[in-house]
DNA sequence: AGACGTACCTGACCGC
DNA sequence: TGCGGTCAGGTACGTC
């Protein structure tokens, strides 16, 4: 149906477009897409167009594989078939997943499959910093994109221990290391401001510079800033899909993300900006020592 | 070897 | 109204 692409439109151009996929998003994803699971692929779309990463295998050899198991890492979605194949999908700085009843390319449609139900998965991504990669399962662990990888935030590997001495070793500023794939994953600008904020800690302070009880602090408001996006975000595909139209509503929880003059919801003083490794910083310099 | 800067890309937004 | 410039950021990679 036309109706279809034109609610895809409508909330593409909605605020939810300002929420960039970061974990929890890639996680909401894959709550919305468990269903697929059982499918059998029919039909394959592919665009012209480049995106970060050329498939290893040709996507005809989706062709009659069944979806058996979808899972995350970081903000890698994962989807094993039944042909012991794997679809890994990023989704970069703008890219969408979507369920559809029908397929009716849309600009910036990169990948699409049509499933034996006759609904169609589609990879929606503006700027193609995203990828759609097709890999033999037993080469998933030696994935160029998967093998540098840090601890999950939410799992126990993310602990006081094996952090403090990954930031004991770091000469970076605390900010910075909180973003880097290999301290933990999917700890992206918007959680890397927000958990620096929660914690009370500056995103100035160098890494070796942490007293223990900081260090126990900023992994507890990872955890828990995350948690909460995931909950606030888990809204956002799977209503999408059904046409209610809830979309994710975390970004109207930011206390210094995108508020610069902004006053600081503490102590009134204002939110500043700064540039850190070539991307912006927000805080508070009353509230985070 | 680690730290930093840059490329990739399009759309939104702003000032003239 | 349009047009050019700037900004947004995840990740790999080049450079120092």
């Amino acid at each position: 149906m036309k109706q279809n692409a034109i609610i895809r439109r409508a909330f593409w151009k909605s605020k939810f477009l300002s929420h960039m996929p970061e974990l929890p998003e890639v996680e909401t994803i894959r709550r919305g897409l468990k269903n697929i699971v059982g499918r059998k692929i029919v039909k394959i779309f592919r665009s012209e167009k480049k995106l970060r990463l050329e498939p290893s295998l040709d996507f005809q050899a989706l062709k009659g594989a069944k979806i058996s198991e979808i899972f995350r890492r970081a903000r890698y979605l994962i989807i094993n078939l039944s042909n012991d194949l794997s679809l890994i999908i990023h989704l970069g700085m703008s890219g969408r997943i979507t369920l559809e009843q029908e397929f009716k390319q849309l600009k910036h449609d990169h990948f699409a499959c049509e499933f034996n139900d006759e609904t169609w998965l589609v990879f929606n991504d503006p700027r193609r910093f995203g990828f759609v990669d097709l890999v033999k399962t037993k080469d998933l662990s030696r994935h160029k994109m998967l093998t540098k990888l840090g601890p999950e935030p939410l799992e126990k590997e993310f602990n006081f221990s094996d952090f403090f001495k990954k930031l004991r070793s770091k000469k970076t500023n605390i900010k910075t290391a909180i973003m880097d794939n290999h301290m933990v994953v999917g700890v992206g600008n918007i959680y890397a401001n927000e958990s620096l904020f929660d914690s009370g800690i500056s995103p100035l302070r160098k890494t070796d510079s942490l007293t223990k009880n900081e260090i126990e602090k900023l992994i507890f408001s990872i955890k828990k800033i995350i948690k909460a996006a995931i909950k606030s975000g888990g809204s956002s595909i799977s209503d999408y899909v059904d046409s209610h139209g809830n979309f994710g509503r975390f970004q109207d929880d930011f206390k210094v993300y995108g508020r610069p003059g902004g006053k600081c919801l503490q102590c009134k003083n204002l939110i500043q900006r700064i540039v850190q490794s070539g991307r912006a910083s927000f805080f508070c310099n009353q509230c985070q020592k």
